[in-house]
RNA sequence: UCCUCAGUAGCUCAAUGGCAGAGCAUCCGGCUGUUAACCGGAGGGUUGUAGGUUCGAGUCCUACCUGAGGAGCCA
């Protein structure tokens, strides 16, 4: 009977098929430990000399890491065995074999970031680099669940878009039939205008920035999942992105437990993420960050009106032991479409949502300005092209209301969840600066 | 774009300006309970590239290349 070794446990003292890999081999004379891996988890086979045809102790006792392999075994329970079962392996069917003159290159010894970049292709073979994988799907599938739930319509933004969203970070350019055309920045545009189809809506896609950013929160092309949302508020958003994040990080906690201590994740620290998550105005995150520096834990004196640092969010988030929200920035260091606070016009009506830990900014979001002539008065001051934004002016002359949205990234998410080192391990095949292989 | 650091065997790393080394991987041999197994042996090198200083450079100097961490920018 073909199983996996996932579901192993079920067939004790039977004899089941494995398709698999070679992981490592011990031999001891008489004596061979296999260990096959098939996706699933990790066994140990045991082969004794005594105890099988010649033809199978040899074939085991040949076999090189990695080498493709259907073996045949009896399941046994065994106290030393760190999944519980071993397999008294009685016959073997080897796929293909790796040569000896050209091995596998990830031994199971430490190697550098740059040789594993480079055989990501391999490395995600890793047991740690699959139970990362494994917590990506987690949470993406709890997300779009989330959504899904409550009456959400997933609706797919173009990735190739004529004009800067933002018009703020660098783009990546396209040849489109000769004309000029960039990779998306973002679904929120778009979104804005399906919400005003659908009224709950939320984008799941690939996103680019060009910025030539070279640190470990930084991918070129990452994964955003965007909700947006007609008539709703700056509030009614900070309350989605508080249900949201805990949500997610409670699916963590009951499905993949396993893949999280695996990881080495402290459990305790995601155990107490729940509403309400602090709530900071960019007032009081500025008198924060000002205390810190007369404390002398900052080293520069944040001034009012800055848009916050990566050192200031890391001392902000080293505050709390959840998530904090900062809201209400100053509206010159955000983006055209942010809707003014009517009681402080200075300011804009957006939300960024820290990770705790010093993971940095997973979420931000705001309420969009609904007025069209402040539209357009926006668009002129930070000159951007008024033609390519004709379609987004119309949303505000045919029912324009109030609406908001947020933008997770998923890899900082599973980065913070997992609590890894870069975000380059948070995506099958990450795209950084300098690095487009493989 | 700027700052800092690194580049030596397939991999991870040593080597005061004075003979190019170790562990792992690979190969050969040993071992009936190994857990990154262990023990014995073998093969494996244009020290990132190009110049320079020196009797002598992996080591010092200059430029370049490649990568990493951080800043800015952002999710």
């Amino acid at each position: 009977m073909v199983t996996t070794v996932g579901e192993i446990g079920q067939h004790e003292g039977r004899t089941v098929t494995i398709c698999g890999w070679l992981y490592n081999l011990r031999t001891s004379g008489k004596l061979l430990f296999p260990i096959f891996r098939d996706g699933s988890g990790m066994i140990q086979g045991v082969v004794l000399k005594n105890a099988v045809p010649a033809a199978v102790f040899d074939a085991v006792k040949g076999l090189t890491q990695e080498s493709s392999v259907i073996v045949e075994g009896k399941v046994r329970a065994d106290k030393r065995a760190p999944g519980g079962y071993e397999l008294d392996v009685s016959n073997v069917q080897v796929l293909q074999r790796v040569p000896e003159t050209d091995p596998y290159p990830i031994t199971p010894k430490e190697h550098g970031t740059d040789f594993l970049m480079d055989h990501r292709h391999l490395w995600v073979r890793s047991p740690r680099q699959a139970a990362i994988l494994r917590m990506r799907a987690e949470i993406i599938r709890a997300a779009r669940d989330f959504f899904d739930q409550r009456g959400f319509t997933l609706t797919d933004p173009p990735i190739l878009t004529p004009a800067a969203c933002e018009g703020t970070t660098t783009l990546f350019p396209v040849n489109y039939f000769d004309e000029q055309a960039y990779l998306t920045q973002s679904g929120q545009l778009y979104i804005e205008a399906t919400a005003m189809a659908l009224g709950k809506v939320y984008s799941f896609g690939p996103t680019f920035r060009a910025e030539k950013s070279k640190t470990r929160r930084h991918l070129t092309e990452f994964w955003m999942i965007e909700p947006e949302v007609a008539y709703a508020t700056l509030e009614d958003i900070m309350e989605l992105a508080e249900s949201f994040i805990t949500a997610i990080v409670k699916r963590c906690l009951e499905h993949r437990c396993s893949d999280l201590e695996m990881i080495g994740r402290d459990l305790a620290k995601l155990a107490r993420i729940e509403p309400p998550f602090p709530r900071l105005s960019y007032d009081q995150a500025v008198t924060m960050l000002q205390q810190a520096h007369a404390k002398g834990a900052l080293e520069h004196r944040f001034e009012w009106g800055g848009d916050l640092g990566s050192p200031d969010e890391t001392y902000l988030s080293s505050q709390f032991d959840k998530p904090v929200m900062v809201h209400r920035y100053p509206a010159a260091v955000k983006a055209f479409y942010m809707e003014p606070d009517p009681a402080r016009p200075e300011l804009a009506l957006c939300l960024d949502v820290l990770a705790p830990e010093g993971y940095g900014e997973i979420i931000g979001g705001s309420q969009r300005t609904a007025s069209y002539d402040l539209l357009i008065q926006r668009i002129h001051e930070h000159r951007l092209p008024e033609e390519a934004f004709r379609w987004y002016l119309d949303l505000r002359k045919y029912g324009s209301v109030p609406h908001a949205g947020f933008g997770m990234g998923i890899e900082r998410a599973v980065a913070w969840i997992c609590g890894l080192e870069h975000v380059r391990e948070t995506i099958p095949f990450p795209r950084m600066l300098y690095r487009l292989y493989p």
